[in-house]
DNA sequence: ACAGCCGTCTGACGGCTCGTCAGATACTCT
DNA sequence: AGAGTATCTGACGAGCCGTCAGACGGCTGT
């Protein structure tokens, strides 16, 4: 089953709108990446486009909703990711695991970033659409690692100071919010691959309790 | 030794203008609350500090001018954070200090949060303003933590594979991020009360290697 | 081939914010 | 009170936002 995809009026679109549609969200981001997340200007937009500023409020109401739809998109590439937490860890050489899914979160990230960043500042002050959107693409995740945790803790493995899911977000806010910080890091302090290395440590000892 | 204050164009300010400067930084943060990081106007800042637009600009080049010196004077709130850390963390027991500086840094980032995202923010994108001021910020928090595991690491509690100064800004990232987030998760998932002591726990594993 | 239709796109516009300037206003000192 | 300096402001050009009526162009039926 594949929605049709509306214009802002309502009605359904054809091929050539499809494709200027995606023309659009393709300059969008392109945009997010060059001028930053606080100086995206639509006008600009379209112009990389080669559209007409009106074209863009054609198929989103405003700049966030074309963001909404990048951040949608988004998706697709991080329900994967749940993959690679499946089976749990219960042994040292998981270890290796971890690290595999710490490198795979990276790449993700690495792509999708400033829609990622943009959708957090909307959700977080309360915009019901992003928080739906942030939602759908990290509660697989999250719920996923609270498993883990919860098996580890009637394992005897994790303490159960940890509530699972609290500890899972807490695993995702790290993730995220290093790999923004990365670059930056790495000029004063550690290498990424030391990042890397002790990203994969922490989380792997959170969900599965265990050290290497 | 007290830095004079400057206007744009370079005078030295005096005490009228100094309160003037100071309105319009007062009405900058209630905006930023108010309206939230992306949507603040130069405009509103001023009607709210009862000034002309032009005002503004006597005191900041542009917006993030303003923001900058908020996120100085956040400085101050978050210095005092370091001495919560000392002395290192070496016994269970110490596990109620972990907690106090876990419920610190919360009320910091509570009353700093709309100014610190937009800190990150320039920052993560590379404005060496905001970098600079970042690094000035956590550099404190993140050398006395770094410090913690590599002290752990030589009296054999915490695990070698962590690289201290990672280590330290994982543990940053965790804080800020999941704190962004404790809204939406109490909502969804565990209690604030169950994230301080999950986020407790294992700032307190990571930097002592201890469990409680 | 061509007329008519409908989906798609656009130029042009009012309204708003930005950032600047020259000049008005308020304070200080004699 | 008057001169001089510090501070503030109204008014403006430029640029972006979001909307509208209408232009364009491909398809359909004859």
């Amino acid at each position: 089953m594949h929605e049709e995809m509306l214009a802002t009026d309502g009605r359904i679109i054809g091929e050539r709108a499809i494709a200027t549609r995606q023309r659009l969200l393709d300059a969008t981001l392109t945009l997010l990446r060059r001028d930053g997340v606080l100086d995206v200007k639509v006008v600009d937009i379209t112009r990389e486009a080669g559209a007409a500023p009106a074209t863009f409020y054609q198929y989103f109401a405003d700049l966030d909703a074309a963001i909404l739809a990048l951040a949608e998109a988004a998706i697709d590439d991080e329900a994967p990711l749940v993959d690679l937490l499946q089976p749990a860890w219960s042994t040292p050489a998981d270890a290796a695991r971890a690290r595999a899914f710490v490198d795979a979160y990276a790449t993700y990230w690495g792509e999708h970033y400033a829609v990622l960043v943009l959708r957090n500042l909307r959700a977080d002050e309360g915009d019901v659409d992003f928080r739906s959107v942030r939602s759908r693409a990290n509660l697989l995740l999250v719920r996923r690692m609270a498993e883990m945790v919860k098996l580890g803790q009637t394992e005897g493995r994790v303490t159960t100071m940890l509530d699972p899911f609290a500890a899972a977000a807490a695993m995702m806010a790290m993730l995220e919010r290093l790999l923004a910080y990365q670059n930056e890091l790495s000029r004063r302090g550690s290498s990424k691959a030391a990042q890397r290395e002790t990203l994969t440590t922490i989380l792997f000892h959170t969900l599965s309790g265990l050290t290497t």
